[in-house]
DNA sequence: ATCCACTTGCAAATGATTTGCATTTAGAAT
DNA sequence: ATTCTAAATGCAAATCATTTGCAAGTGGAT
């Protein structure tokens, strides 16, 4: 793990070392509060700063050693419901543009009911990133 | 749009219409804030509060008439960025399951290689919501 | 062992969203 | 039309996740 700290010229720290290794045991997906919440747990980092896991998390993210579960923007977004369809959002200005495909819908009812933890799905959002062509430079 | 409201047993109050027209007449997603600033253009309405928004919002999403793009979790959350999958999510207690599928995998290829604005799809997200077993009553 | 850019801790700032409370209002009952 | 009450609103303060400025600490190249 070092190794790909290390590769992406960021120093090795305890504090990295410690959040990575968190990562590693953990099954789940974790929030940055979980993340604090473990490294109370372990006796000898007590003492990582809740800004500290904010700094690193937003660095492993970048480093592509972590991925964010959805890109969430600074503020929610609302539109009339009528429709369901999803969207391509630009990351620089916000554009978006809908779409819909019922093959994916086809396949998400699939998944949905083969899951073997889950016994009633309600929703689901699907939403692609990228850069629109005024902001693709 | 207000007889939903009637429909709804929710009264038909000035934000409310307001707030629905400017849905109403937007091709786009907004925030609460869009919402504000389009409030603010129209010279009657000048004197609806942000927090009447907000609450006007999350009436409109329960009524149904507006959606939510992204059920969006108070904190973002991380994980090791290894492979690439998809979650279902449990509303009640953020349990998570892992998926992947290679057919949503090539549609969303195909669909952003045709989308008309954007040119250069760089992630995406997926995310089921709904009761896991334990959670559905 | 030294040095400096990179890290960290701490506290304060931020930004979106929520909430308590006093006032106003929609709409049902009169 | 007037009255009445629960629901809706404005305002300001609170909250919650996340970010940032700055001073002090520390990896790791030399």
């Amino acid at each position: 793990m070092q190794e790909i700290l290390k590769e992406n010229g960021y120093k090795v720290t305890p504090a990295r070392l410690a959040i990575l290794s968190i990562f590693n045991k953990s099954k789940l997906p974790l929030t940055a509060e979980d993340v604090c919440r473990e490294l109370v747990k372990e006796k000898k980092n007590k003492d990582i700063n809740e800004a500290t896991v904010y700094r690193t998390l937003s660095l492993l993210e970048q480093a592509e050693i972590l991925r964010k579960i959805d890109f969430r923007k600074e503020s929610a977004f609302f539109e009339l419901a009528e429709k369901h369809h999803h969207h391509i959002i630009c990351l620089k200005c916000d554009t978006v543009e809908d779409f819909e495909n019922k093959t994916i819908e086809k396949v998400l009812g699939g998944i949905a009911r083969n899951s073997s933890k889950f016994i009633n799905i309600k929703d689901h959002s699907l939403e692609l990133f990228g850069l629109c062509k005024s902001c693709y430079q």
